[in-house]
DNA sequence: AAGGTATGAATGAACG
DNA sequence: CGTTCATTCATACCTT
């Protein structure tokens, strides 16, 4: 981007980045990807405006194939832990539930890779939900002894300190009503859109 | 040995991808900032055109999916940083990775105020958190040899596991120019993002 | 095919 | 400051 912060492999075939830079273009590929599902949503509705007005048939592009490239790549693949992996992780939950230090993490990362691919953050993430997984289960249950534990949104009693200063009420509810006000489709979208079908020939 | 000093399962600290992948990437970014140049075009032939003839008549692709989204208010206790915001603070962190002083964090909290709510205590969660996730990367640099394992591993059981990368067969285009695989798309980036407040569901 | 559920991943906040 | 907790989001898998 600014200046030349990566490390270039050498000129071969790879390059090499940093996690930090790979997630940055990853959200940045996730903007542009919300943006441009609104646009297409956009242009269908329009489209089939038009169409009802006698003015075009058919849409010459098809959003599946967009979706498909922009979830090909704006997308997070998420690790699936293989049977194996998970009766490994179990027995060692049933040891330790307490949370295994980095060390620890390491170790069970390398046994588990074994059978699969993983990383470190895997195991670690998998331990944090399975832990928070079982203090809710629990919590669950307690609050009477009858058997009660059907749907009912309380669960937890927790003692929710509030920071006092930190007394802000939602006002994270930023109305994206008066967003979309552009309505004029007469620009060459079709042909934006068409390059986004061959991602891989542009 | 390494694993006296090995900070924490943060996953690789780095990727290796190959041209193809680059490639891939670049193209898409390149599309999607055509397309969203496109768009700010059309946002201002818009906007004039509304000016001149004064018809704000409904616009029926006024709430495809996003004002839809205008439900599950009052829900959020905790601060949500938009995407502005986020912004911002990226661009603070590269520069200061040291922690912010008190006057710091006061300015730094007016100046995103003018984006949404927030507080110091939002500021200063977020720059502590920013840190200690960008130390946890530095770790596991390198494995051992081949870095391509987060694409190599091969299932022979009859895994339902869609890959959502594929690689290689493909014919190798590209002598591309090298230089800027991602650009930080300045087009109105803040101004599209700054649309987009709440990608998520609220 | 659509909706529900389970669960991996992300992250703001709290704790020591 | 580093680690942990709690909540939420996204997605894989399952059910109808």
């Amino acid at each position: 981007m600014e200046e030349g912060n990566f490390q270039n492999g050498g000129g071969l075939g790879v390059k090499v980045m940093t996690d930090e830079q790979m997630e940055m273009l990853r959200k940045q590929i996730a903007v542009y990807a919300t943006i441009c599902e609104q646009l297409v949503e956009m242009h269908k509705d329009l489209s089939a405006q038009q169409e009802f007005a006698g003015m075009r048939l058919g849409n010459p592009y098809c959003d599946p194939l967009l979706s498909s490239a922009v979830h090909k790549i704006g997308s997070r693949q998420r690790w699936t832990p293989k049977p194996a992996q998970l009766q490994i992780l179990e027995q060692i939950f049933e040891q330790c539930n307490a949370t295994p230090g980095r060390q620890k993490i390491k170790d069970i990362t390398r046994e588990l890779a074994q059978h699969g691919q993983i990383s470190e953050t895997n195991v670690y993430n998998w331990f944090q939900n399975r832990r928070a997984r079982s203090k809710r289960k629990q919590s669950a249950v307690v609050p009477n002894n009858g058997e009660s534990e059907m749907e009912t949104e309380n669960e937890s009693f927790k003692e929710k300190k509030t920071r006092p200063e930190d007394s802000q009420p939602d006002e994270n509810t930023t109305p994206m009503a008066d967003q979309m006000y552009f309505n004029n489709p007469d620009i060459g979208f079709d042909q934006l859109v068409g390059k986004m079908e061959s991602p891989g020939e542009l």
